[in-house]
DNA sequence: CGTTGTGAACTCATTCACAGCT
DNA sequence: AGCTGTGAATGAGTTCACAACG
């Protein structure tokens, strides 16, 4: 149900995507000895098979040689044009706990482009405090700031309440997508898509899976 | 490719796993008028069509009763047996910085039957320090530990380089399974399951979606 | 040679539609 | 009447296997 009609030209499957953004890490790390990768290396990285790899790399064009491989270098860019993050992201956060501040800590947001120019929260405590260099603002101040900064882009670092009445509010202000560690699931206008992370599903599946492994083999 | 011959008589894919962990979310918050609910219902607060709750539920067993709909707290039960949730596992965390910290406080773990019950890390200056209750222990207590504690599962919040060898580590201290945020693939035996939660990931599957989104509609 | 790209087969997952129970 | 459970149809995603090419 929900809604995707998987818009006009979308060849990929959600599912392809998510592979592209791991090879995409693994050119990235074990960068390159003679600048050209195999589909076997990358499937081996990633871990997933050769034929998957090709299947999915033929999807974004022809970029590789045969007899030879793929270029490392042209093959990256490729992918990250495809997946839209050949160019810089501008994002807030909102809700400013520990969460929000072990990933204003982590790299690879930066380095994959994506900024985060503005921090909100409701906490007056925490209102007008400095937090890795930026500044705690009100959560009123969303319906200005957003478009003033040109915040595309939200993460949803609160609690379960009111994550639906922030995600409203980050909409109204013009976001066009949002990234939700709340275990909700928000309603939006189908212009503004929504990514969910969810941690403690994440552990219940591992529970899942060590139960059936265990017992058998 | 990867490992998993999917066990003796595992009914159950991957994907009807995640949403069983969304029904059961959504059977806590909506904590039932009637005591009873319908696929309709379940379809609706998880984002799926009612004829895939049905699916769903229908693998658990003849839960559900005809004409009415599916007792809320029997289908919290056997969601939570069939997950491998109805008991404790008892969980450490590697690696004590901000992710560590949010992950502490979060409540869904404890309320879902997940223990954290020991931290470690390899910084001298954090080893010995009283973080949510618990002290933080050096990396070579490990082995010890692990099997006096009873812990099954790990938590790695560390950066990309050390994880392999702490996920080494964990192995040979004997937990079962692993939830891994550093973006990196972790190898580990088949009898050590590995759930991975790559946050880089997710933001750039939010930037493509919106990408695609954007231009169309 | 080695390695890609891809039709065809196949497996897995979802939806349809309705019989069957309450 | 209402709602579940499920066979059959459809669709999506993955692997096979090999021709095409440097």
């Amino acid at each position: 149900m929900s809604d995707d009609p998987p818009a006009p030209d979308a060849k990929l499957s959600r599912a392809t995507a998510q592979r592209l953004s791991h090879y995409l890490r693994s050119l990235g790390s074990s960068a390159r000895h003679g600048g050209t990768v195999s589909s076997v290396e990358l499937a081996h990285a990633v871990g997933v098979s050769a034929a998957q790899v090709r299947r999915d790399l033929a999807a974004l064009g022809h970029l590789g040689q045969r007899g030879v491989g793929y270029d490392a270098a042209g093959l990256a860019n490729a992918i990250r044009k495809t997946l839209g993050i050949h160019r810089e992201w501008r994002a807030c956060l909102v809700g400013v706990g520990n969460l929000a501040r072990a990933l204003l800590r982590y790299r690879g947001f930066q380095d994959q482009g994506f900024q985060i120019v503005a921090l909100f929260d409701t906490d007056p405590a925490k209102i007008g405090r400095l937090v890795e260099g930026l500044v705690v603002e009100p959560l009123a101040a969303l319906a200005t700031r957003v478009p003033e900064l040109r915040i595309e882009l939200g993460v949803l670092t609160v609690p379960s309440e009111p994550a639906q009445a922030i995600a409203d509010a980050l909409t109204a202000a013009g976001v066009k997508g949002l990234l939700n560690f709340a275990p909700v699931l928000l309603r939006t206008p189908p212009t503004v898509r929504v990514v969910a992370v969810d941690l403690a599903i994440q552990l219940e599946q591992l529970a899942f899976q060590v139960q059936l492994a265990g017992p058998s083999r």
